[in-house]
DNA sequence: ACCTCATTTCGTCATATGTCGAAACTTAGA
DNA sequence: TCTAAGTTTCGACATATGACGAAATGAGGT
């Protein structure tokens, strides 16, 4: 029961969903994700590390940047199986469609924030 | 974005997944429900009408009584596909066990809190 | 009309949550 | 070793949430 109330509650947050659908298009390094939410690198932080909390994503260091990534290992049955709904749910949502753009211009850029 | 958040948000308390699992053997009255989660009715009554906010569930009235039942109709799409996931990943769960032993007996009672 | 009982609404309270800025930590490079 | 830049941790704050009791509401029965 815990564990599927953490589940859900990592859910309820719209930002955190918009990191997750972010990493739909592949990994991710902290700064980039914080350009596009336009919030705090310590917020974008705890987002993250509740997200990896409850498997739903894996974070790979390579040098001073984290990366983080969907998790599709085994472990990650929750998720696996409930961003299919979520794409469903969200068909054209417009921060996830402006998110998406963002994303393509902040990779291209230098990453100091 | 902002339904789907209140969904996830409905999902993210024990005492309503509790009331949604007991809700699945049936349908149950405010006072029945209050009597299992031995909480304070005016609690229980502030769950189940935010469960009924998301269309998770439905009421009858039937004179002094209130019912409550699953929404099974067409537009309870998101605890449709939600209720198979949560019956998988709550597979033996000690509290849902023993709410649905309490339910039966408290069926049997005058309601009277 | 009145009374009773189930339910809801309201006000209050303690705790949880999301946010930030400052400071600490980590790694790469000079 | 010192500096710079990305990330995390910590402390503080405002708001959201879940709980209660008291009072209001609604529907039957006397």
């Amino acid at each position: 029961m815990r564990d599927l109330i953490k589940v859900f509650k990592a859910l309820s947050d719209p930002n955190r969903i918009r990191i997750l659908k972010m990493l739909e298009a592949g990994p991710l390094c902290v700064c980039e994700i914080t350009e596009v939410l336009e919030l705090a690198p310590s917020t974008v932080s705890k987002h993250l590390s509740l997200l990896r909390d409850v498997n739903f994503i894996l974070d790979k260091k390579d040098g001073k940047w984290v990366y983080y990534e969907l998790n599709k290992t085994d472990g990650a049955q929750f998720i696996a199986e409930l961003l299919p709904l979520i794409r469903k749910w969200l068909p054209e949502d417009e921060v996830i469609l402006s998110d998406r753009q963002k994303v393509k211009i902040v990779e291209r850029n230098s990453c100091t924030v």
